[in-house]
DNA sequence: TCCCGGACTGAAAAGGTTTTCAGAAACCGG
DNA sequence: CCGGTTTCTGAAAACCTTTTCAGTCCGGGA
């Protein structure tokens, strides 16, 4: 039933040889054979068994993705890079959901190796050491996470950051309240790396709240807290927090911006979708998916490599000023009229 | 350096059939020789080469699964639940993003075929023609879309619709207008069909707008024109839809659910982020992923089918009342102040 | 005329596993 | 102790392709 190389060379008459050379290398056969090949190919729809291909070559002609959590819009724009620049490149894409757990992410892995020519890994979670461990098993790219030696996707987080930072103290704000995300997040920790960086050379006070759950949840969770500090702008780890945060606030009668301003971070879908539209640092998410894959198919062998190749990729991100932050004049005039925030000024 | 079944063969001193045997079909060997074969494996740490056992079983373990558009929360939700019961089955998941083309898809689904046992597809644009010949090709089972022949995970709209016409007629709307998705997608042709149906059995009047892109701008767009109609209530093919119409209504001054009430479909994540929160039709789109995959296997002849075996499972709808629906009292009290709920009335 | 090289083609091995078939070993009742 | 099962094991075929190696054929130079 299932069409075979064979068939293909019976009705061309030639060898299967000739046949697997004309699909492959066709500057290889006759002319004159070629085109008896191709016709005969295309006549019986003759389609190669990649099983039987990727034994003898090695090569699998497939990617693993791995995402934390698919319920997070972050990974699906990620998700949407790669398997672009993977199909466009005839690569398939393997995808797994570690659910966040470091541990599921080594499994997945290692029962990804043998039909994969790499991995393309989202791991927040995982230790060095482990994401090292996988390095050792099969080709691996990282996105959001720098290691030394793994070729990784990465973003401008610091820059972004700054622009955030900048763009807060040129609307007058000097109290700042972080809301942080999970501790542990290789992201967390940067993003915070850069706020700290940024807001000291803008002689912008500081307070770290949290760690909090970087979902909406966590987010109204860190607004209450919050709006006790003082600060008049709040920068959050990501857009889920940022909006979670938002809409509590809102909810307790502060206003946003006037009473308070706040910026997130990712520019997830419904960061523009939401009320106020929230400003936001961008991450090129889908960009960093693709610049995964390329990193990918370079590490493979795929693409000749160039001398000037780099393992990290840094790709930018830019703050998008929407209508969450304003000067912090207003909310000093406003919040004559809050309790919530008459509270929050003398702590 | 790869260890192949020879190693572990040689490793316990038997031939290679026997540790085929040890590990696939266990009770087929003498205890003893079990252990010796079970031992060896994991100490070489074998894993056994998916090409060459694809190549003679002709199963790969691989489940395709195709969707329309990543960047429509909707899909993510249904592969979550693919991913997560495929693995749970021990199967990987091979993802492919049509874009929404339907010629695309045919394209995936043909080089998909040979290296999956099944595809999962999500198809609403694609014709009934398109999706027959595909079934010809490989195992297919749809998702949220009913086809004769064909096994699927669907939806029980018809019964959503009802309990949220049961809902806003509860409330005393009588003049509903329906915000529609692409004209030419199943969902909304069903969607447009339960609705009809639950509208009639209330007696309340219906305008159809649209269509309107399935999104946030097209929402925006569909808000514009449903305040001409005089409808009091709203209700979106989804809830992207439902999100922009809610965010434009805002815009202009018009108060939901006060002057104007809405009602969504999906129950995506942001349904419950938004402000006010979105009064929805929940669709259990993590669920239909995983009866999505159990059909398939089932189909694979990896489970034994039993007599009660369903092509078609139904899953069920419920409508999730948020804060978007009010009576309309309020909204006609209120429709004297605005200028654009005015100017509805007198359309 | 002969030899050499290049262009093209075919036979066969290789890749790692499952599965069939037949043989060996163990067991049981007689 | 023997014949007949039953249980277990091994050799080898099969799956489909790529790739190596050797060969054929042809033209051109000596």
């Amino acid at each position: 039933m299932t069409i075979t190389i064979r068939d293909v060379a019976r009705r061309a008459r030639v060898s299967v040889a000739t046949v697997s050379r004309a699909l492959a290398e066709p500057r290889l056969v006759r002319e004159q054979t070629l085109t008896r090949v191709l016709a005969a190919a295309k006549q019986l729809a003759y389609k190669p068994n990649p099983a039987a291909r990727s034994l003898i070559t090695g090569r699998t002609g497939n990617i693993g993705s791995i995402v934390p959590d698919l319920d997070n819009p972050f990974y699906p724009s990620v998700l949407r890079g790669v398997q672009a620049r993977a199909h466009q490149s005839g690569y398939a894409v393997l995808l797994a959901d570690s659910g966040e757990d470091p541990a599921a992410e080594q499994n997945l892995v290692h029962t990804m190796a043998k039909q994969v020519d790499g991995v393309i890994v989202c791991a927040p979670f995982a230790s060095d050491a482990q994401l090292a461990d996988l390095a050792r098993v099969t080709t691996l790219v990282l996105v959001n996470r720098r290691l030394p030696g793994i070729p990784a996707a990465l973003m401008d987080v610091a820059r972004g950051m700054r622009q955030a930072i900048g763009h807060l103290a040129a609307l007058g704000h000097r109290r700042l309240a972080y809301l942080s995300g999970p501790r542990q997040a290789w992201s967390n920790r940067e993003r915070r790396r850069g706020l700290l960086a940024a807001a000291r050379s803008h002689r912008a006070r500081l307070v770290e709240l949290g760690p909090f759950e970087p979902k909406f949840e966590g987010g109204t969770e860190a607004a209450d807290l919050a709006v006790n500090t003082g600060a008049t702008a709040l920068v959050a780890y990501n857009d889920m927090i940022a909006l979670g945060a938002l809409r509590r606030l809102v909810a307790r009668g502060i206003r946003v911006p006037e009473d308070i301003s706040l910026v997130g971070f990712d520019d997830i879908l419904y960061a523009a979708m939401c009320a106020p539209p929230l400003t936001t640092v961008a991450m090129p998410m889908e960009a960093a998916g693709r610049a995964a894959v390329d990193l990918l198919l370079r590490r493979c062998g795929d693409v000749p490599p160039s001398a000037d190749a780099q393992i990290h990729q840094k790709l930018a991100c830019a703050l998008i000023v929407r209508a969450t932050t304003a000067g912090p004049a207003l909310a000093r005039r406003a919040s004559a009229r809050t309790s919530a925030t008459r509270s929050a000024r003398k702590a």
